[in-house]
DNA sequence: GTAGGGTTAG
């Protein structure tokens, strides 16, 4: 429960205390790991399930395979999967579509694909990772193809499906199709658009060249745009040019909600030649201040004088 | 029966 109210660090406590744990009290714990995003920490939860000889069952092998495409553990991945052929788990539609997903992450597309194939249900999630599996490596035309077989079959894409669909379309450069699925996922489905999605459409316009397209995503979408957006904008800015002048204020931005990650300040520092900014460094000192970074010589900030203040 | 799975960006 704790964990699930996003309190990990309690979920753990309570678990360090437990005296009686079963497999369902591990599987949690495993879980909880797995959705804050801490795949190393699930992972020594079940090294020491293992230890303590509880036997793992379906409910712990999709967070376990969770952790394997997280981390891209092929050989734990496969051999969880010999595990469960030679166990009595049953391979149900869950188990199967994190199969699916771990092999995708891993770079085995053909056995995803085969397991997809052989799967007498599959669900949304199911389709869902086989399409962005497909579009992640390098099939985007197939990722597009799923998703409108899946759409022929009467299920709803929900949002996850269409950050999968909208970045196939922007490593093809498809950019009309990725303008008509983004158009109808949100007047036909009536999904609200999220970070993920105007990320994906400036990243498509961004590299198909059309920079004003992918600024005005930046300008125009509701709510503040992360780093990885920024970034992404700023090289597209870098690669093709524009006939528009390039927004200081962007750079500016992804120091301040990033000031910790250094490859920023290069990025600052390449596209001052672009804008003639960076003149003063102020935005360099803005973004250290408060950050107990402290500039002593040239570049030496870079180094560890984070604690000297 | 309890617990669990899917997404993107240089």
């Amino acid at each position: 429960m704790y964990a699930a109210c996003g309190d990990i660090g309690f979920a753990g406590q309570v678990f360090d205390e437990m005296t009686e744990r079963d497999v369902v009290s591990w599987s949690s714990m495993i879980a909880a790991y797995v959705t804050s995003k801490q795949p190393l920490n699930a992972l020594s939860v079940f090294l020491d399930m293992k230890q303590a000889k509880e036997k793992p069952n379906s409910v712990t092998l999709v967070s376990l395979l969770s952790v394997c495409s997280h981390l891209v553990k092929i050989k734990m991945g496969e051999s969880i999967h010999s595990y469960i052929l030679t166990s009595d788990i049953k391979l149900d539609v869950s188990l199967a579509t994190a199969l699916i997903g771990m092999y995708a992450t891993c770079g085995y597309i053909e056995k995803a694909l085969l397991i997809f194939n052989s799967m007498n249900n599959r669900n949304l999630q199911s389709w869902t990772i086989m399409i962005s599996g497909l579009a992640e490596n390098g099939h985007g035309e197939e990722a597009i193809s799923l998703f409108y077989k899946m759409e022929d079959l009467g299920f709803t894409p929900d949002t996850i499906s269409f950050s999968g669909i909208l970045s196939a379309c922007s490593h093809l450069g498809l950019v009309e199709k990725g303008q008509r699925l983004f158009d109808q996922m949100v007047n036909l489905y009536k999904i609200q658009p999220t970070m993920e999605h105007y990320g994906c459409m400036a990243d498509m316009f961004g590299r198909a060249g059309m920079i004003e397209e992918a600024y005005h995503v930046l300008k125009t979408m509701p709510m503040e745009p992360n780093s990885i957006i920024l970034r992404s904008f700023i090289s597209a800015y870098k690669n093709h040019g524009s006939r528009v002048s390039f927004d200081d204020n962007l750079v500016k931005l992804l120091l301040k909600i990033e000031p910790d990650l250094g490859s920023n300040y290069v990025i600052s520092a390449n596209m001052s030649s672009v804008s003639g900014y960076w003149r003063e460094e102020d935005d360099v000192r803005a973004a250290m201040k408060g950050k107990g970074l402290k500039k002593v010589t040239g570049h030496s900030w870079l180094q560890d004088n984070r604690h000297s203040s």
